[in-house]
Formats: C-alpha cells, structure tokens, sequence
DNA sequence: AATTTATTCTGACTGAACTCAGTTATGAGT
DNA sequence: ACTCATAACTGAGTTCAGTCAGAATAAATT
C-alpha cells in the first residue's frame, strides 16, 4: 500500500477537510460579495461548522482573507516572473512583474485593498500572513533579479531598489485616492515611479 | 462691541466646547494607553457626553484618532521645513524633513499605525481624514521644494521623487517588521532608500 | 410669552467579530 | 473491548463600535 509510511488518522482527515471547506465557502461568499458584505457566521454555515470552529483554522477575518488569497497571487507572480524573462528594457520588465500583481489585486477591489491592509497592519505570527510576507518577498526578489541584469544599477542596489518598488505598488493599489482607478491606471501611475527611479 | 459682526449663539459655543472635551479626552487616554486599549465609551464618559453624540464629531473611533494626532504631525512637518532650509546636502535635508515625522509617529507606536492605517484605508470624505492627507501632501512638498534644489533632480521628476519618499516612510513606518525598530533605527531604514533613489 | 421649527443630544439597542467553558470525537494504552 | 488522555469542536455569551428614534435645547416666528 503506497504512502503507508505517513500514517493519516482520521483527525488528519477530517481537518484538512474542514480547512477545505472554509477555503471554499469563504473564497466563493468573499469573491461573490467582497469581504465587508459577508460576515464570519455566513462563512461558517457554508461551510457547515460551528462559529467558533472557524476561528480554530483562521484566527481573524482578515486572515481569512490571506488564506483565501495567496495562492492567487502566488500565481500572479509566477506569471509575471515568467513573462519579465523575455523582456530586455529594465522598466518594461520591472511591469511584468508589476501587472499581473495589480490585476490580481483589482479583481476585486475591496478585497485587494482588505488584503494589503491585513499584509501591512495584521499580525505576522499568523501562519497565512507570513505566508503573504513570504509572497511579498518573493516578489522583491523577482524584481531584484530584474534589477541585477541591469548595468545601470549597481550590485548592492538592487535589493534596496527592489523594496522601494514593493512600497511604490503598495501604496499605488491601497490608496483610497485610487479606489476607482482602473488596472492600466494604476499600472501607468506606478511605471511613472518606478521610471524616475530607474533614471541615471 | 467688536466681533458682532459674527454673531456666535450658544449653539455654536457649546459645540466648540463640546468638540474641546471630546479632543482632550480622546487625546490623554490615547496617549496614556494606546488607542486600542480605549473605548469609545470611556471617552465619551471623560468628556462628559453621550455615546451617540460622539459620533458627531468623528464618524469613526479612527477618525478620532486623527483629530487628535493632525495638529502633532503638523507642527512636525513645520520643523522639518525649517530644519531643511540650512542643509545643503540633498539627502541630509530631506532627511531633515523625515526625521521629526517619524519622531511624531513613533511618540506610542500603536496610534502611530493606526494613524497610518486610517489615512490609506479611512474614508477620504471625512473631514479629519481629509486633513491628514492634506498633511501628506504639504509633505510631499516640502520634499519636491527641497530636490528642486538639487541639479541632479530634473524639474519634471521632483514631484514624483517626492511621491516615491511618501511611500517609502509610509511602509517603512507601518510594516509590522518595524514595529519594535528604534526612531533611528528606521530613519537608517527609509535614508537607505531614499539614498538609492538620489543616486544618479 | 407662547408656539413652532430646527438642531443637537442621548443612551438603549443592534450587529458582528471573536471567546470560552463545556461537549464530543479520536487514538493510545491495557 | 474498555478506559483514559488529548485534541477538536461547538454555540451561547461577551465586548465594543456604531445607529437611531425620541428627548431636550436653542433659535425663529407670531
């Protein structure tokens, strides 16, 4: 019998089950309605467990939210760390990354704004935060690697500069000033940016 | 009688002793314990007013948070400005102009982030909120003042530089990897940065 | 001075996130 | 199979920000 060498009881099962049905229930009421039209209760009917069940798998809404959330934008990146490979101009590259993130983010505005705020002000003991840092950092990394291809900029700037991108985006796409802007709006706001950072 | 051309009934006095009680009291126990150890309760029983009425003068317990602190930020920028004048050296001055703003933000690290939660994701519409960006953007100026001066910074960029400076204090500030790091520990932090973004 | 109108105040109430003491299910030991 | 210990679950209960219908007060009008 293969895999008999990990024995998974039934406990093992039934939550990783359960955690399943969070995901779901809270990924499709939160995708359905935004984060602030939904409350925790509904979540936990739909998933069928008791309120305070729902708090054992995620200790906050907001961390519901990264839980839900993450793996998009793990995705994201990896598009547009794909993508930026093909590209030789430092900018244009540099959006690559840039894009899929902020359209990720813009699927659903309330949400992305919910879940820059949980990255920023949540707390980072919570293991699907850590996991969004994880994300963020990885992010700055791709862009790094962009970054060192680049004559222009030195060796040791490139993380540095990397980071000051990574605040660019964030402040770009949380701004209340740009809760109504479109994905390429935004897009052209943070090129802007990073352009005069990149000018030497 | 001078002054009656502004005829100022009891309705408006009251009012404005009201909004007086409401801002010292908010402003002591903020201080005293930190904006989340507070209810909104317990300020409106120190100055004296119902519950509800409360909510007249700041629609949100972050909006209260803001009406107490603008005026601290304010006097920080005014130093910053004046700090700025006698300093040569591009990067020195606008640091001059962080400085005392991280100062003010770090005085109880907790209002300090929530006070920067409340100006990206609060209601722009509310008047406190409003002059908190207000605050921001004479800032942002103050920066662009500052590059202006400097050949290497092109008139066009300055602005837009300066803008790249906001975001880069903004997160260096919020980010909870920051929340034990000394004033000094983050201007070391946001000069980094800032020093890459002048290299040219 | 009395009456009407408009504004401001108020605290009981609501809604929602989160807690916790008690219950139930699982697996280990005998 | 039975017992015990431990982990997982539960929903009534707590807390607190924010609301709202009605009371109180100030101004305007007669």
């Amino acid at each position: 019998m293969p895999g008999a060498s990990q024995p998974v009881g039934r406990r093992e099962r039934n939550k990783q089950l359960k955690l399943d049905r969070i995901t779901a229930a809270a990924h499709e009421l939160f995708a359905e309605r935004g984060i602030d039209e939904v409350t925790t209760q509904q979540i936990a009917d739909k998933a069928d467990i008791g309120t305070g069940t729902l708090f054992l798998y995620a200790k906050t809404k907001g961390e519901l939210l990264l839980l839900v959330q993450n793996s998009l934008y793990a995705e994201a990146l990896e598009r547009g760390r794909a993508d930026a490979e093909n590209i030789p101009e430092t900018l244009d590259a540099v959006m690559a990354i840039v894009r899929p993130v902020v359209e990720c983010n813009r699927t659903q505005v309330d949400n992305g704004r919910v879940y820059l705020r949980e990255m920023v002000f949540g707390d980072p003991a919570e293991p699907h935060h850590h996991e969004a840092l994880t994300i963020t950092g990885q992010t700055e990394q791709a862009v790094t690697a962009v970054l060192r291809r680049d004559a222009r900029v030195s060796e040791a700037d490139a993380a540095t500069t990397a980071r000051v991108v990574s605040a660019v985006m964030f402040l770009a796409m949380a701004a209340s000033v740009n809760v109504a802007a479109s994905v390429d709006e935004i897009l052209r706001d943070i090129r802007e940016q990073i352009a005069v950072l990149l000018r030497r």
